[in-house]
DNA sequence: CAACAGATGCAACAAAGTTGCAAAGATAAT
DNA sequence: ATTATCTTTGCAACTTTGTTGCATCTGTTG
């Protein structure tokens, strides 16, 4: 699945700015900040462009965006086979990558009467595999 | 336990700003935002003591931040017998409110080789015990 | 109540995100 | 291929969120 592939089939028009945005998040391999985007992209963005961008590939589900804390926001593709299966985010506290764990669902939860639950985000924190075998 | 107390057992000198965003905290039951607060409290605080005194607020262990969105940002108070236990926080799609979960613990996380897990938050989305049953 | 440490207010700034509008680009039909 | 149409992009201005330095004020301890 290539890039042009993943915007045709969310309806999307295929554009210079989407497709180097999701062609730095396939290389990249981990999430990624908006910065570490302005950096690997080649030609200039507009700030604006880049979060429309961001709000139309999150509304599609070709991205999602990982919020670690209020000052560290990362974008992530979202891999397509399981769309509706969350998965766990994991945050470095040593080196700041964050990784989806594919694979390692987020686990049930038990709430109290009355909470109807719909959505779960769970984030980790620790160090992550370069950092921990130091 | 009130917020005298709190604050002298943390060390903390005991100013009207620290006691007024306390005694808003303890009212309010649920967490509340940076703006709910100021609408609550008696007295105008600069936005700059604000930040201040939850940044002080929360190296103490008395209150903790929930960062829904980048854009909703709520503080709780910490409930004081159980200050590791990480607990879940509650969302509500639907009026905005958030709620720590006392008493569920953080479900254990099964991580790939390598990751080393310090910490973890879990935020549930979904309709709150006011908004499930319309 | 004096002296010191720490908290607050103000001003200025930095970063993050949004909105309206005109220009440029992509798509589809001729 | 060329036009007509719709969408995206860039620019400018603005809002919101958060930070820093410094002078002033307040709490605490002796």
């Amino acid at each position: 699945m290539d890039t042009k592939d993943l915007l045709h089939k969310h309806n999307l028009v295929r554009t210079s700015c989407r497709e180097s945005i999701i062609g730095v998040m396939l290389q990249s391999g981990v999430a990624v900040s908006e910065e570490e985007i302005k950096n690997k992209v080649e030609g200039n963005y507009d700030r604006t462009t880049f979060y429309r961008t961001f709000k139309t590939l999150i509304s599609s589900g070709i991205v999602h965006k990982i919020v670690v804390d209020n000052q560290v926001v990362k974008y992530a593709l979202t891999e397509t086979d399981n769309v509706d299966v969350q998965h766990i985010h994991f945050y470095c506290n040593e080196c700041g990558q964050v990784n989806c764990i594919e694979g390692e669902p987020v686990p049930a939860v038990v709430l109290p009467e009355g909470y109807k639950p719909v959505q779960a985000e769970l984030l980790v924190k620790g160090l992550c595999k370069n950092c921990s075998h130091g």
